[in-house]
DNA sequence: ATCGTTGCAAATGTTTTGCATGTCA
DNA sequence: TGACATGCAAAACATTTGCAACGAT
Protein backbone atom coordinates (compact mmCIF):
# COMPACT_ATOMS: atom_id res chain seq x y z
CA UNK A 1 0.00 0.00 0.00
CA UNK A 2 3.05 2.03 0.26
CA UNK A 3 3.32 1.92 -2.98
CA UNK A 4 0.65 4.44 -3.37
CA UNK A 5 3.39 7.09 -3.91
CA UNK A 6 5.67 5.10 -6.15
CA UNK A 7 4.34 6.34 -9.32
CA UNK A 8 4.62 9.84 -8.58
CA UNK A 9 7.53 12.76 -8.66
CA UNK A 10 4.91 15.45 -8.19
CA UNK A 11 4.50 16.43 -4.45
CA UNK A 12 0.89 15.76 -3.85
CA UNK A 13 -1.53 16.11 -0.80
CA UNK A 14 -3.19 13.75 1.51
CA UNK A 15 -6.47 15.64 0.47
CA UNK A 16 -5.58 14.86 -3.38
CA UNK A 17 -3.84 11.58 -2.49
CA UNK A 18 -7.57 10.76 -1.14
CA UNK A 19 -8.96 11.76 -4.29
CA UNK A 20 -7.22 9.65 -6.33
CA UNK A 21 -7.58 6.82 -5.07
CA UNK A 22 -11.21 6.91 -4.84
CA UNK A 23 -10.89 7.62 -8.61
CA UNK A 24 -9.24 4.49 -9.15
CA UNK A 25 -11.86 2.61 -6.77
CA UNK A 26 -9.59 2.06 -3.94
CA UNK A 27 -12.65 2.43 -1.20
CA UNK A 28 -9.88 4.32 0.99
CA UNK A 29 -10.80 6.63 3.76
CA UNK A 30 -9.11 9.80 4.46
CA UNK A 31 -8.63 8.96 7.77
CA UNK A 32 -6.43 6.36 6.47
CA UNK A 33 -4.46 8.07 3.68
CA UNK A 34 -3.13 10.24 6.89
CA UNK A 35 -2.36 8.01 9.03
CA UNK A 36 -0.37 6.21 6.60
CA UNK A 37 1.21 9.24 4.71
CA UNK A 38 2.09 10.28 8.81
CA UNK A 39 3.58 6.78 8.97
CA UNK A 40 6.00 6.65 5.97
CA UNK A 41 7.20 10.38 6.39
CA UNK A 42 8.09 9.62 9.82
CA UNK A 43 9.75 6.67 8.65
CA UNK A 44 11.40 8.97 6.38
CA UNK A 45 10.12 7.25 3.22
CA UNK A 46 8.00 10.19 2.11
CA UNK A 47 9.93 14.10 2.17
CA UNK A 48 7.32 16.51 3.54
CA UNK A 49 6.79 20.07 2.36
CA UNK A 50 4.29 22.55 3.79
CA UNK A 51 2.35 24.63 0.89
CA UNK A 52 1.10 28.96 1.13
CA UNK A 53 -1.76 27.09 2.16
CA UNK A 54 -1.35 25.54 5.02
CA UNK A 55 -1.29 21.71 3.23
CA UNK A 56 1.10 19.28 3.55
CA UNK A 57 2.61 17.70 0.59
CA UNK A 58 3.97 14.27 0.05
CA UNK A 59 6.11 13.33 -2.49
CA UNK A 60 8.79 10.11 -2.47
CA UNK A 61 12.44 10.72 -3.06
CA UNK A 62 15.27 8.84 -4.68
CA UNK A 63 17.42 9.46 -2.08
CA UNK A 64 16.55 9.21 1.96
CA UNK A 65 19.25 11.45 2.65
CA UNK A 66 19.10 15.31 3.40
CA UNK A 67 18.81 17.35 -0.27
CA UNK A 68 16.24 19.84 -1.08
CA UNK A 69 13.67 20.45 -4.28
CA UNK A 70 13.44 22.70 -7.18
CA UNK A 71 9.06 22.57 -7.53
CA UNK A 72 7.22 23.68 -10.40
CA UNK A 73 4.45 26.04 -8.81
CA UNK A 74 2.35 25.19 -11.84
CA UNK A 75 2.44 21.47 -12.28
CA UNK A 76 4.30 20.64 -8.26
CA UNK A 77 6.55 18.61 -10.49
CA UNK A 78 10.09 18.13 -8.36
CA UNK A 79 13.18 17.63 -8.50
CA UNK A 80 15.55 16.99 -6.06
CA UNK A 81 18.47 19.05 -5.57
CA UNK A 82 22.18 18.71 -3.85
CA UNK A 83 23.96 21.37 -2.56
CA UNK A 84 26.61 21.11 -0.90
CA UNK A 85 28.00 24.26 -0.83
CA UNK A 86 24.77 25.58 0.87
CA UNK A 87 24.93 23.11 3.35
CA UNK A 88 28.68 24.68 4.17
CA UNK A 89 27.26 28.41 3.77
CA UNK A 90 24.18 27.89 6.16
CA UNK A 91 26.61 25.97 8.87
CA UNK A 92 28.90 28.95 8.40
CA UNK A 93 26.80 31.84 8.92
CA UNK A 94 25.20 30.19 11.73
CA UNK A 95 28.61 29.19 13.63
CA UNK A 96 29.35 33.27 13.05
CA UNK A 97 26.23 34.15 15.00
CA UNK A 98 27.30 32.05 17.53
CA UNK A 99 24.46 28.90 16.81
CA UNK A 100 24.65 25.35 17.28
CA UNK A 101 22.72 22.09 16.19
CA UNK A 102 21.72 23.70 13.31
CA UNK A 103 19.23 22.94 10.59
CA UNK A 104 17.68 24.64 7.58
CA UNK A 105 14.90 24.53 5.38
CA UNK A 106 15.45 25.58 1.83
CA UNK A 107 13.02 25.00 -1.35
CA UNK A 108 13.38 26.37 -4.74
CA UNK A 109 10.17 27.13 -7.02
CA UNK A 110 9.82 27.84 -10.62
CA UNK A 111 8.01 27.29 -13.45
CA UNK A 112 9.00 23.91 -15.61
CA UNK A 113 10.16 23.75 -19.09
CA UNK A 114 6.48 21.84 -19.60
CA UNK A 115 4.60 24.39 -18.40
CA UNK A 116 6.49 27.31 -19.34
CA UNK A 117 7.07 25.76 -22.61
CA UNK A 118 4.35 25.83 -25.71
CA UNK A 119 2.01 27.94 -23.71
CA UNK A 120 4.69 30.23 -21.87
CA UNK A 121 2.05 32.96 -22.20
CA UNK A 122 0.73 30.87 -19.10
CA UNK A 123 3.55 32.37 -17.06
CA UNK A 124 3.36 35.69 -18.08
CA UNK A 125 -0.56 35.70 -17.32
CA UNK A 126 -1.01 35.28 -13.42
CA UNK B 1 -0.95 50.83 16.43
CA UNK B 2 1.38 49.33 13.59
CA UNK B 3 4.36 50.06 16.75
CA UNK B 4 2.59 46.52 18.02
CA UNK B 5 5.80 44.63 16.66
CA UNK B 6 8.19 47.40 16.63
CA UNK B 7 9.66 46.02 19.64
CA UNK B 8 10.55 43.20 19.26
CA UNK B 9 13.01 41.10 17.35
CA UNK B 10 11.34 37.54 17.69
CA UNK B 11 9.34 36.19 15.03
CA UNK B 12 5.80 36.17 16.78
CA UNK B 13 2.55 34.75 15.97
CA UNK B 14 -0.85 36.11 15.77
CA UNK B 15 -1.87 34.29 19.02
CA UNK B 16 0.83 35.42 20.99
CA UNK B 17 1.00 38.87 20.25
CA UNK B 18 -3.02 38.83 20.76
CA UNK B 19 -2.13 37.37 24.02
CA UNK B 20 0.51 39.88 25.19
CA UNK B 21 -1.63 42.93 24.11
CA UNK B 22 -4.51 42.03 26.32
CA UNK B 23 -2.27 41.41 29.28
CA UNK B 24 -0.56 44.92 27.91
CA UNK B 25 -4.36 46.19 28.50
CA UNK B 26 -5.10 46.49 25.23
CA UNK B 27 -8.71 45.08 25.00
CA UNK B 28 -8.08 43.81 22.05
CA UNK B 29 -9.74 41.52 19.50
CA UNK B 30 -8.09 38.64 17.79
CA UNK B 31 -9.79 39.33 14.33
CA UNK B 32 -8.33 42.95 14.53
CA UNK B 33 -4.76 41.47 15.21
CA UNK B 34 -5.02 39.04 12.29
CA UNK B 35 -5.97 42.30 10.46
CA UNK B 36 -3.62 44.27 11.11
CA UNK B 37 -0.55 41.86 10.54
CA UNK B 38 -1.67 40.29 7.33
CA UNK B 39 -2.33 44.28 5.92
CA UNK B 40 1.26 44.66 7.52
CA UNK B 41 3.10 41.63 5.43
CA UNK B 42 0.99 42.49 2.45
CA UNK B 43 2.57 46.02 2.78
CA UNK B 44 5.99 44.44 2.95
CA UNK B 45 6.26 46.01 6.55
CA UNK B 46 6.71 42.79 8.18
CA UNK B 47 8.47 39.22 7.35
CA UNK B 48 6.17 36.05 7.27
CA UNK B 49 7.05 33.03 8.32
CA UNK B 50 4.92 29.58 8.63
CA UNK B 51 5.99 27.28 11.81
CA UNK B 52 6.02 23.98 11.65
CA UNK B 53 2.76 23.52 13.27
CA UNK B 54 1.04 26.28 10.72
CA UNK B 55 1.45 29.01 12.59
CA UNK B 56 2.38 32.26 10.81
CA UNK B 57 4.76 34.07 12.42
CA UNK B 58 5.58 37.77 11.86
CA UNK B 59 8.57 39.91 12.42
CA UNK B 60 9.54 43.42 11.55
CA UNK B 61 13.11 43.68 9.64
CA UNK B 62 15.61 46.31 9.53
CA UNK B 63 15.32 45.90 5.47
CA UNK B 64 12.65 45.39 2.95
CA UNK B 65 14.91 44.14 0.78
CA UNK B 66 14.86 40.35 0.08
CA UNK B 67 16.89 38.39 3.19
CA UNK B 68 16.73 35.24 5.23
CA UNK B 69 16.31 34.29 8.53
CA UNK B 70 18.61 32.67 11.14
CA UNK B 71 16.20 31.08 13.93
CA UNK B 72 17.22 30.18 17.34
CA UNK B 73 13.99 27.52 17.95
CA UNK B 74 14.12 28.09 21.71
CA UNK B 75 13.69 31.53 22.16
CA UNK B 76 12.21 32.25 18.49
CA UNK B 77 15.08 35.36 18.34
CA UNK B 78 15.96 35.98 14.45
CA UNK B 79 18.86 37.57 13.08
CA UNK B 80 18.11 39.10 9.38
CA UNK B 81 21.07 37.23 7.10
CA UNK B 82 21.95 38.26 3.24
CA UNK B 83 23.20 36.11 1.14
CA UNK B 84 24.02 36.68 -2.47
CA UNK B 85 25.90 33.84 -3.02
CA UNK B 86 22.59 31.18 -2.18
CA UNK B 87 20.61 33.69 -4.51
CA UNK B 88 22.80 33.46 -7.24
CA UNK B 89 23.49 29.29 -6.50
CA UNK B 90 19.44 29.08 -6.60
CA UNK B 91 19.34 30.91 -9.90
CA UNK B 92 21.87 28.93 -11.66
CA UNK B 93 20.60 25.47 -10.51
CA UNK B 94 17.00 26.10 -11.52
CA UNK B 95 17.88 27.58 -14.68
CA UNK B 96 19.97 24.59 -15.29
CA UNK B 97 16.80 22.47 -14.68
CA UNK B 98 15.05 24.95 -17.53
CA UNK B 99 13.32 26.08 -14.64
CA UNK B 100 12.09 30.09 -15.20
CA UNK B 101 10.67 32.59 -12.61
CA UNK B 102 12.48 31.35 -9.98
CA UNK B 103 11.60 31.96 -6.44
CA UNK B 104 12.82 29.97 -3.02
CA UNK B 105 12.56 30.32 1.02
CA UNK B 106 15.19 29.39 2.74
CA UNK B 107 15.07 29.24 6.32
CA UNK B 108 18.72 28.05 9.22
CA UNK B 109 16.81 27.56 12.66
CA UNK B 110 19.72 26.79 15.53
CA UNK B 111 20.44 27.56 19.37
CA UNK B 112 21.22 30.80 19.93
CA UNK B 113 24.44 31.99 21.85
CA UNK B 114 22.25 33.07 24.91
CA UNK B 115 19.91 29.88 25.20
CA UNK B 116 22.87 27.63 24.50
CA UNK B 117 24.94 29.70 26.67
CA UNK B 118 25.14 29.25 30.71
CA UNK B 119 22.56 26.19 30.38
CA UNK B 120 24.57 25.08 27.43
CA UNK B 121 23.12 21.17 28.70
CA UNK B 122 19.53 22.45 27.03
CA UNK B 123 21.25 22.50 23.69
CA UNK B 124 21.86 18.42 24.80
CA UNK B 125 18.82 17.61 25.99
CA UNK B 126 16.23 17.93 23.64
C1' DA C 1 -25.00 60.59 6.94
C1' DT C 2 -20.93 58.05 5.85
C1' DC C 3 -16.81 55.58 5.62
C1' DG C 4 -13.43 52.97 7.99
C1' DT C 5 -12.42 50.17 12.22
C1' DT C 6 -13.77 46.79 15.45
C1' DG C 7 -15.36 42.44 17.58
C1' DC C 8 -18.27 38.68 18.16
C1' DA C 9 -19.85 34.52 16.34
C1' DA C 10 -19.96 31.44 12.75
C1' DA C 11 -17.73 29.31 8.84
C1' DT C 12 -13.62 27.19 6.53
C1' DG C 13 -10.31 23.75 5.72
C1' DT C 14 -6.74 20.63 7.11
C1' DT C 15 -5.35 17.39 10.18
C1' DT C 16 -6.04 14.53 14.42
C1' DT C 17 -8.47 11.62 17.58
C1' DG C 18 -12.22 8.64 19.93
C1' DC C 19 -14.44 4.76 19.37
C1' DA C 20 -16.64 0.86 17.29
C1' DT C 21 -16.10 -2.58 13.66
C1' DG C 22 -13.80 -5.91 10.65
C1' DT C 23 -9.79 -8.93 9.66
C1' DC C 24 -6.18 -12.07 9.84
C1' DA C 25 -3.46 -15.29 12.39
C1' DT D 1 -8.96 -14.37 21.13
C1' DG D 2 -5.99 -10.61 20.34
C1' DA D 3 -3.20 -7.35 18.09
C1' DC D 4 -3.92 -4.44 14.29
C1' DA D 5 -5.86 -1.88 10.32
C1' DT D 6 -9.93 0.85 9.01
C1' DG D 7 -13.61 4.39 8.77
C1' DC D 8 -16.93 7.47 10.43
C1' DA D 9 -17.97 11.26 13.10
C1' DA D 10 -16.43 14.57 16.14
C1' DA D 11 -12.71 17.44 17.87
C1' DA D 12 -8.89 20.59 17.48
C1' DC D 13 -6.71 24.69 15.66
C1' DA D 14 -5.37 28.69 13.06
C1' DT D 15 -7.36 31.69 10.19
C1' DT D 16 -11.14 34.11 7.59
C1' DT D 17 -15.53 36.13 6.90
C1' DG D 18 -20.52 37.94 7.66
C1' DC D 19 -22.59 41.28 9.92
C1' DA D 20 -23.97 44.62 13.16
C1' DA D 21 -22.26 48.25 16.34
C1' DC D 22 -19.25 52.23 16.95
C1' DG D 23 -16.52 56.64 16.08
C1' DA D 24 -14.87 60.28 13.84
C1' DT D 25 -15.31 63.39 10.08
Amino acid sequence: MAALLADTETFTSAQDLHARLREQGEPVGLTTVYRHLQFLADAGELDVVRNDDGENLYRRCGTHQHHHHLVCHTCGRAVEIEGPEIEAWAERVAAAEGFTTITHTLEIYGTCPTCAGPQAADSLRK
